[in-house]
DNA sequence: TCCTTTCGGATAGTAGAACTATCTACTGTA
DNA sequence: TACAGTAGATAGTTCTACTATCCGAAAGGA
C-alpha cells in the first residue's frame, strides 16, 4: 500500500503522469528508488509532496521556481532550530513585489516598521514589498493614510499570533517547518477569502436602507 | 499640458507605447479622442487610467483578463448606489481559487459565513474560494484547526473595518469606487506584506534564546 | 519462454499570457 | 515639400507550465 510505482502515484494524488516527471526533472519532488535501470518505487513521502506542490501552486498561486525555493528550506538539514522558522518565511515571495518603490515609500515602510517594533533586518525584502505596495496606493491617487495603515498594522500582529500559534500542536520539527510554509502561503488565500466575505458584510452593514 | 499624444503619454507613465496600444486593443484604456485618422489626444483621465492598470497588474498581480473585469465595473453607469460597493468586490477574484473542494470543505465554510453572521449570498465565489484554501490545508496533511479559523475571521473582521473606513473621507462615488478596487486589490498585497513582517517579529519574540 | 504492457529518462512540442515589432497609410509641422 | 510621429492592424517573441513521443529495458501474465 506504501509502495507504489509512477502510475498509482498519478492515480492517488490526482496529477498526470507526464506532469509528475515533469516535477522530478524541476527538482519539486524526490526521485523514487531505483530498483533497477527502469524501474523506480515511490512512498507515502511522495504523495504528500505532491500534495504539498498541488497546494502551494494551485491554491497558493506560487509559480513552480518559487516552489522549488521554497521546498529547498523544507528539505535543508536543520543544524539548530534558532531562528529558523524566520529564515524560512524569509523564502517565501510576497507576491507581487513587481514595481519599483520610490524613496519615499522605501523610508514610510522603514519608518513604519521601526515604529511597530518589528525590528526585522532592514534588508528584509518584504519591507521593499511593503514598499511597492504603498507606492502603488499613491501613483494611482488613493495614497493610504496613516491612521489606516496602523489599523493594517495591528490587525496583521493579530494574525500573525494565530499564525505562531497553529505551530504550537505540531512537535516533529519538519512537521513545524511544513505547517509554516503551508501556513504562510496558504494563509494569505485564507486571508483574502476571509477578507472579502467580512467585506460584504460590513459593506452590507453601513449600506443606507434595506438589507442584502 | 492635460492634453497630449501617446508619446507623451508613455513617457510620462513608465509604460511603452507598444504596451499602451496593446491595453488599447484589449480596452483597458479608453481610446484617446480622434482629431483625424490617424490623430488621438489623450489627457490627465488617461493617465490615471495607466497608473491603475499598472498598479492592479504590477502590484495586485492580476492578470489582464481581470483587469478588464474590473475596470468594466469601474466604468460601469451607476444608476443607484445601493450595494453598488457589494457587486463591484464581487467582481474582483480573490486570487487563488483553483483546486476544486470536496463537500466537506464547502460544508464548513458555509458554517463559518453562517455562524459569525455574515449573511452573503450562498453563491458568493468567495465561499468556494475559502473551501478550496480550507481543502488545501486539509489535503498537505495540515488542516486549519476550527479555533484558528475563528480567530483569523475575528482579524479579518477588523481588517474589514479599515477597508470601510479607508472609503469614509471620500465624496465623489467614482473615487469611492476606484477607492475600493484599489483597495482591495492593493490590500491583498499589502496585507501578505505586512504580515510576512509582523511574523518574523512574532517568530523572534517567540524563539527561545537570544535576539534576531 | 514469448509477448504485451508499463516504466524511467530524455527530448521535443504545445497552449496561453503578456507583451513587442513591423507595416501601411496618413498627417501635422518645420 | 521633406520628415518625424501617429493610428490601427497583423505578426512575432518570450516565458511558464505543461504535454506528447520515443527509446530501450524490465515486469507480468499465458
Amino acid at each position: 500500500m506504501g509502495v507504489m510505482r509512477i502510475a498509482e502515484l498519478s492515480e492517488r494524488s490526482g496529477v498526470p503522469v507526464p506532469t509528475i516527471k515533469y516535477y522530478l526533472r524541476e527538482g519539486l519532488l524526490h526521485r523514487g528508488e531505483l530498483t533497477s535501470r527502469n524501474q523506480a518505487r515511490y512512498g507515502e513521502a511522495h504523495l504528500r509532496r505532491l500534495s504539498l506542490v498541488r497546494a502551494l501552486t494551485d491554491v497558493g498561486g506560487l509559480p513552480v521556481a518559487a516552489v522549488r525555493e521554497v521546498l529547498a528550506h523544507v528539505d535543508a538539514p536543520r543544524s539548530s532550530t534558532h531562528n529558523l522558522l524566520g529564515r524560512v518565511l524569509d523564502a517565501i515571495p510576497p507576491a507581487g513585489q513587481d514595481g519599483s518603490p520610490e524613496e519615499e515609500d522605501l523610508a514610510r515602510a522603514q519608518e513604519l516598521v521601526r515604529d511597530r517594533g518589528w525590528n526585522c533586518h532592514p534588508d528584509d525584502p518584504a519591507v521593499e514589498g511593503l514598499a511597492a505596495v504603498l507606492a502603488g496606493y499613491r501613483r494611482t491617487g488613493h495614497p493610504l493614510g496613516e491612521e489606516y495603515l496602523v489599523r493594517y498594522a495591528e490587525a496583521v500582529e493579530q494574525v500573525a499570533r494565530v499564525d505562531l500559534d497553529t505551530l504550537r500542536d505540531t512537535e516533529e520539527l519538519d512537521e513545524i517547518i511544513e505547517g509554516a510554509v503551508v501556513g504562510t502561503v496558504l494563509g494569505d488565500a485564507l486571508l483574502a477569502a476571509l477578507r472579502r466575505l467580512a467585506q460584504s458584510r460590513e459593506s452590507a452593514l453601513r449600506a443606507p436602507g434595506r438589507e442584502n
